[in-house]
Order: C-alpha cells, then structure tokens, then sequence
DNA sequence: ATTGCAGTATTGTTCAACAATCCAACGATG
DNA sequence: CATCGTTGGATTGTTGAACAATACTGCAAT
C-alpha cells in the first residue's frame, strides 16, 4: 500500500452506486412504457392490478405513482386513481415555449462551452442518421430527443439537463396522442445535421437560427393536428 | 335558466378546487418548513416521529417523501432515511447556472411580452423595499425570491414557472446552510428596482447586463463563502 | 331530460408485522 | 495504536389486510 489514501478519493462517488428501492424500479418501468407509448395516454392504472401484476405490495406503488406524478407523466385525480398524462393542445404550447426558453440561450451561449458538450449534439445526429438506414423510427424518436437533450445541456447545469429530460418526455407523450412516428421526425434530421455543423464552427447565430425555425416549424405542425382533434373530440 | 349553459363553462376549471389528499397536505407542511429553515439542513426526519407528530401513518408520510424528494428539497438515503438537503459549492454553482438559463434569456426577450408580467416584477420590488422599511429580512427575502420568479415568467411558460420556483426553493436552501438573512439580500434591493426600471422602459439589454452582474457578484459572494464553510469543514 | 337514491368498485389511509440493512459498541488481532 | 470481525439494537423497506371515504353505474321517480 501506499502512503496515502488518494486512490479512494477518485473512485466513483457513492451516488453512483445507485442500491435502487423497489419504488423507484416500478417507476423506472412504468416511466419507460409510458414514454414508449406501451401504456397509452389517457389510460387508468388500476392499484390493485398493477400491484398485483408486478408483485409489489399498493402502497409500494403508490410511492411510485407520485415519483411519476411529479414528472406529469401521470396525473392523480383524488378518488379515481392515476392516469397516463394526455396532453392537451395549451400543454403542446407550453412545452414549446419551455424548449424555446431552454435551447435557444443554450445554443448562443455555446461559445465558451466544452467542446465534448458540442460533441455529443453530433453524436446525437450520427445516430438518427443511422437509425433512419435501418427504418428503426423508433430509435430514430429516441435520437431525436437526444439531440435536443444535448441542446439543452449546453446550458451547463445538471439540474436543467433533468428538466430538460422530463419536458422531452412529456413532448414524447405528444406524439402518442396521435400516432404518427415516421412523417413527424423525418424531416427533421437534416435540420439537426445543419444546427450541429453550425455548432462545430463556432456559428451560434446560424445555429440559434436554424433551430427557432425548426421549433416554429414542429409546434406549428403538432399545434394544428391537436386543435383538429380537439375540435373533433370535444364537439 | 337561459338557454345555454355559458356561465358554467366561465368557472374556474376543476383543477383549482384542489381536494388535496393527506400525502400533498404533509408534503406542503414539510416543504415550508424547510424553505422557511425551521427544519435545518442536514437533519434527518424520522418516519415514525414523524408519522406520530402529524397522525399520519408511515406510508403517507413516505408519499411526502417521494414528492419533496424530487424537488430535491429532501434527500433519500436508502436504508438510513430522508434528510434535509445539505447543497454543497457545487450545488451553488450549478444553481446560478440554471438561473442564468432561466432568468436572462427571459429577460432579453420581454419586449413582446404582456405587460401584467413586467407588472409583477415591479410588485416584487415593491414588496421588497416595504419589507425592507420595517425591517422584516424574511419578508425581504420572500420578496426577493418572488423578484427573480416573476423575471424567469417572463419566458411564458408554467413548466418554466414551476422549475423556477424549485430551484429558488433550493437557493433559500444555501441560504440557510450559512445563516446570513439579512447582509445577503439587502444590497440587492437596489438593484431590482434598476432592472425592474429598465424592463419597464423596453430596455431590456440594460435590464440583461445589470441581472447578470447581479447574479455573478451574489454567486461569487456564496460561493466563497462555501468554500471557505466546506474548507474548514471537511479538512 | 333531470333528479334522487341505492349498490358496487376503487381509492385513501391506517395498522401491525416482518425482513433487510445500517450503525455504534465491543473486543480481537496484528 | 489502528484496523478488522462480530454482535445487538434501531430504523427503514415492504407487505398484506382491514376499514373508511368517495366516485361511478344503473334504475326508479318526477
């Protein structure tokens, strides 16, 4: 052994260790369908099924419903249980103004940022890219989001990567409210290839630009399906 | 009666008749008690003391958990329990990131935004310097954390809102970690009120420059008070 | 068509029990 | 003296059952 104990220091922090409760697992997978678009938006999930189905006791569940509460992919109405979030037309609204506030800033202050932070935005791009060679639209979805992540993070702070993630999650949610995988990313990923490559060289303003329009774009689109289905829905 | 049922459809929406389970009740009790420091940071919260003080069972009580949890206010320790978040200079850091984030890219596109908003930032100042005439430092500083809300709503979103008021939740954490409530805030009455000015006026690139000398010069005054605090600390 | 009133199903909450784990104290060992 | 097992006690993790409170359904009455 050596004299001091530095070695230890640089070991991973304990936090990393994650020794997961039976709680946050549920969450975990419930988190995952949800966003998958294996549970549907709108739908009940029932205590006593649930808990039986994945043999954890309902208060054990419960702990889990309000982890995901908390992240609106579900809502709780008081009495009648908790349902997978359906978001509305003002919810698509908001969640664009939230990305604006977010990705934008993030993308004209990415000067002064670490360069492995532009590099993940074209990691990101890589793998949509791939994914759109083998027609996997869903890993393509994935990327996507990834690419925005990455945006985000831009930013430099861990706790607005998190909210990043959670309003790309509810966005994701968006998109199985009307089921429509393909045509909506499509056109997209060229978009995310010129915002990177004006990253790379250092062209925030091109980039800032690009990206507005790509936000204008797909809210305008999503914005306009959601109000022809609530017209139709709630005649 | 007349004809239609308009008057019903002017109601407030069901949302805002809470009907709030004994879990969230807990949960906002908790939640002011540690923003307003009666629970110091560090402390551990015993589920069954806790659960015997406020008649609640234990299972409840961990639905409250889970919720303060995620707003990062409470901390899970498997197997050892909950405490009262203890931020660290990282933490600090990683706060004025995300406000930054938040608040200037809010602030330099006020222009286009409904005046009610700019309103309220100027409310916030009011209040402050009210608080400050009768020497009430805690009002000061609710009207302060109210100040830098009313700035990040400016970006138009409740995500954005909501997000916001966590991490100013948090903020008055660090607060409270190195007991300083009147010194830390009394200087930067002044300047809300120039940045308030400055909004009002359209000026928003004056209103962004002063918002972030503010935010530079009161991270610097934490942070090496932190580092000094953790210096001594962890030795 | 609306209102009033069962009955039923589900959630809200509590309680008690047990398993799993951490922690502090003690002693053994080198 | 410092370090390392061991042991016992305290606390959390999780379960299952029970009961209360509430929402929903269907039907009868107006």
């Amino acid at each position: 052994m050596t004299a001091t104990d530095d070695h230890i220091d640089r070991l991973p922090a304990p936090a990393l260790v994650p020794a997961t409760s039976q709680a946050e697992r549920v969450a975990d997978m419930l988190r995952t369908f949800v966003i998958d678009g294996e549970l549907a938006p709108g739908v009940r999930l029932s205590e006593e099924k649930l808990s039986r189905k994945y043999r954890v006791s309902r208060n054990t569940l419960r702990e889990a419903f309000r982890l995901l509460s908390r992240e609106r992919l579900l809502v709780h109405h008081m009495h009648r249980g908790v349902f997978v979030a359906r978001p509305t037309g003002d919810d698509v609204r908001d969640l664009f103004n939230a990305r604006r506030a977010l990705e934008l800033p993030a993308v004209r202050g990415a000067t002064e940022v670490a360069k492995d932070l532009v590099g993940a935005v074209g990691a990101a791009v890589d793998e949509g890219e791939a994914a759109r060679a083998e027609e996997d639209w869903w890993r393509m979805g994935s990327a996507n989001m990834r690419f925005h992540e990455a945006l985000a993070a831009l930013a430099g702070s861990v706790r607005i990567n998190e909210f990043m993630r959670q309003v790309l999650a509810e966005t994701r949610l968006v998109f199985h409210v009307m089921a429509a995988p393909k045509e909506f990313h499509d056109p997209y990923l060229p978009w995310n290839r010129r915002i990177h490559l004006a990253l790379a060289a250092g062209d925030t303003q091109t980039a800032a630009e690009e990206l507005t329009e790509y936000l204008a774009t797909s809210e305008r689109q999503l914005t306009t399906a959601f109000t022809e289905m609530e017209r139709s829905a709630g005649d």
